[in-house]
DNA sequence: TAATAAATCGTAATCATTCTTATATAGGAG
DNA sequence: CTCCTATATAAGAATGATTACGATTTATTA
């Protein structure tokens, strides 16, 4: 995913182009890592005032909806990033201080699919926590 | 884990032996599949008047603690369940509908952590969502 | 430029979970 | 068996994240 891309995604679906969405894609974009809804209201606060987080929440959701943002669930409290360049499949190693997280290429799907017949499969999480090399 | 070893886990780590746990401990032993701590609380709501759900969170997490229960957070909400009677490393197709799991004995961790030197590696999941068998 | 559908604000509401304080109880010491 | 003390519990308030809502504003397009 890339900034372009994001906003094209907008528009294709029927929604509008606003300033405080496409900051907060730039802002995906540019801090590349998991953060909070809290950290994404604290960060266009700044430049909005009154900013309502019910915008910050409703838009997170709809990215994630479009594909713009990928959502997982750290101690207790949704996080969001921006989708991966790397179209092939990948999970991820999080690092649960800062956020970061290094992309990694091995997946156990096929594997496990194999004593999964009957079952119907939609969906699968692989992802790896501690501290990254910057954190430790 | 079986429920006999888990009040002899309470005891051994100066916890009390209390009839709500045991309770607490043999549904879960019986029903065997993630639930909510609503669905904790709904249960022994018949036999306990009165009973606060403080009771059941406090519970719930000292168990988690001491490895007689296994949390997940599925759709927004804390699941739990029995601790598998497998000792052997595994992992689990949950179904989204009832919760019942399915032991999956594929782990991507070794090929993975070959990708993480000098990264501090504390925990990883690996789950597989759907619908089981009986809920197609 | 006007029309309109979508987005935003401000705030209230909800939902799961945790905290607090007073009371009750399990389990060990005597 | 009885008392003592640390632990557990009840009841409800408090918290923190998230969602909902009616009124207002704004982006788009015709």
């Amino acid at each position: 995913m890339n900034i372009k891309q994001a906003m094209q995604l907008l528009k294709d679906n029927g929604h509008k182009q606003t300033d405080k969405r496409a900051d907060m894609i730039a802002f995906f974009a540019r801090i590349d890592k998991y953060i909070t809804a809290k950290e994404v209201l604290e960060e266009l606060k700044n430049r909005y005032d009154g900013l309502s987080f019910d915008t910050i929440y409703r838009n997170l959701s709809l990215f994630v909806e479009l594909g713009i943002l990928e959502e997982t669930e750290l101690i207790g409290e949704k996080h969001f990033r921006f989708c991966c360049q790397t179209s092939k499949h990948h999970h991820h190693f999080i690092c649960l201080v800062c956020g970061k997280t290094k992309e990694l290429f091995v997946c156990p799907m096929i594997d496990a699919e194999v004593n999964l017949q009957g079952y119907e499969v939609t969906g699968h999480k692989f992802e790896v926590y501690g501290k990254c090399v910057g954190c430790c």
